[in-house]
DNA sequence: ACAAAAAATGCAATCGATTGTAAATAACTC
DNA sequence: GAGTTATTTACAATCGATTGCATTTTTTGT
């Protein structure tokens, strides 16, 4: 039982041609029946799988999509983070559930050539980029030239590359009424608005908390996003503030885990005491003691649409960003 | 400015041949410094990157590391699970860190040929798999014909393939041992022996057990994998139970975080009234209200070490299973 | 049984790079 | 400046499949 590893060596053990063992491997109408039988065969009995780098070669189709994780703003967070483990996760059942494989590689912008690395290298058939980050710009001038790619995170105006991702301003507004509503006066609002998207949920809690007349009664505190970096700051706040807030607005679950747990070691009872919303919906905030009120976002959604809008793109269509509806979960925390 | 997409356009707008372009490129010290430098800077103006794949075909060699989740005995489990999650993104740090690429499929291991589809398809160099799940037979054959592959997973004596994964009898036994010091006489440990993992553990466990003499007051719950399963497991457990244990001992940090909130449901304060040990020391612990005490498995060692062996394993060096040290982490909980 | 139409297979170019070898040019030696 | 040796560069085969077109084989009609 010799080890077939090319197709001319399955082709000159049936006596035929390689041009014949791949029309019959494939299927073609090209082919009779009888020796595609036979050749089905005898490529199964010796355990034959072409090579699919020469096939794609061939074909100009990878049959892989690139996943890029910029890190830019927030040095040391790691893929591990639990926003973009869950996203990962959806898109690797979505792209595989379409044939897809996913090509991970978690990218330091240092210049910034680093999107070229994968545009245009032939590995891949296109192109997801899970946050913008800081590289807005970047973004949109390789979109100008590079069609198959969806970035996800904020729709800002202006924007060339096309992104999904929620309405950060609603998102931000729902929350903050969400805290009025249950009474809360004093709000302080966790998260660095330097990051697009957070800004823009600063921006919509901040519509709210006008229209309730209570603008003068936020206080900001730019926590880091990686929940390690987080826990201090909060501390430190909670700590130092002698006002303490009513209720808490956490850009990101990861923050309002670190507030959480920050809020514990006070001895303060949530959400007797403090009432804290996060954002994302991230499925963690089922296990957190309190179970966490968030904005959902609904990841699912958003990986399936990435993945739709980029095979469109990839068939040639031109498509716009999407802008998914953020939702209350409402559990106990708030 | 055209757009440069092959060897060939870029060779003939300087004037000379592929060949040369390509050795000018790779800093091949058989072209003269001076053309080299002038191919060099015409393919950075304009924005020439060589096409991978064709390149691989011809070195036979991809630069690509698979990563498989074969999701054998417990359906529903996705690939957002923090562990798989946290090993994925130590695996992506490293591989990326060493020039590979990280090609991940979720595979759901229904015939038996499930693994073919990616050996010898020459789209990866190397293979790691995630959880030897229930798939044990089927890895050990393909470890015999396929060399550059390496399992995370429990060693079980006789096992043809390449593990690494910690000492899970001695973690199990640290963990009870653990236990017992902070005074608890009923135990109950959470979690599913199908796996061979687990079954380690609880193994572990019986045996610090016997050695105090509390073999009796065992009780083992086959608790789901999955947080949202396993909660009503443990629920139910915690609700029917007569004689209450004062502590717990779950086979992964997931359950466990389950188990945190189930008692925090019941009115049950841990570790004043059951203290609670978990498995694998994930991240995630730190933000458990109260932090997780757990058994760490090191899982950056883990993954350094699987990226290691596979490495020399692709190089052809021939290498033994890995046994790592699991270390107790004392937090909160217990 | 013979010509024409249809079906099946073979042939060879192709995808885009890499690399051994041959050829052309440059650099020395005396 | 002729003869040699070093450098450079060009040529062409190669990796392993796919696919348009030419060719052979089979089928069909009369």
């Amino acid at each position: 039982m010799s080890q077939i590893k090319t197709m001319k060596e399955l082709a000159d053990l049936a006596g035929v041609t390689t041009g014949t063992v791949s029309r019959a491997l494939s299927d073609s109408p090209l082919i009779s029946p009888k020796t595609r039988e036979r050749l089905q065969a005898l490529a199964r009995e010796h355990g034959f799988k072409p090579n699919l780098l020469a096939r794609n070669l061939r074909t100009q189709r990878t049959g892989a999509i690139g996943v890029l994780i910029p890190l830019g703003h927030e040095k040391g967070q790691h893929i591990s983070d639990p926003f973009f483990i869950t996203m990962l996760g959806y898109l690797a059942d979505e792209l595989t559930e379409r044939g897809y494989d996913l090509l991970l590689s978690r990218v330091i912008p240092e210049d910034e050539n680093w999107l070229d690395q994968y545009v245009g290298s032939g590995k891949i058939d296109g192109l997801i980029i899970i946050g913008q980050s800081d590289q807005s710009e970047t973004l949109d001038e390789v979109a100008a030239r590079y069609r198959p790619m969806v970035v996800w995170g904020g729709h800002a105006p202006g924007q060339a590359h096309c992104t999904v991702g929620s309405d950060n301003i609603l998102g931000g507004e729902i929350a903050a009424q969400h805290l009025i509503d249950r009474g809360c006066q004093r709000i302080a609002f966790f998260g660095d608005p330097q990051a697009l998207e957070i800004a823009q949920r600063l921006e919509g809690c901040k519509r709210a908390l006008a229209r309730a007349g209570l603008s003068d009664n936020l206080t900001v505190l730019p926590a880091h996003l990686v929940a390690e970096a987080a826990h201090p700051d909060i501390a430190g706040f909670l700590g130092s503030v002698s006002q303490r807030p009513q209720g808490i607005f956490a850009a990101s679950d990861v923050i309002a885990m670190s507030a959480l747990r920050a809020l514990a070691e006070y001895g303060l009872a949530v959400p007797g005491d403090v009432k804290v919303v996060g954002y994302d919906g991230l499925a963690i905030g089922e296990q957190t003691v309190p179970r966490l009120t968030s904005i959902s976002q609904d990841l699912r959604l958003g990986a399936t649409t990435m993945v739709d809008l980029l095979l469109r793109r990839i068939a040639g269509e031109d498509t716009g960003s999407v802008v998914l509806d953020p939702k209350l979960i409402v559990r106990m925390s708030s």
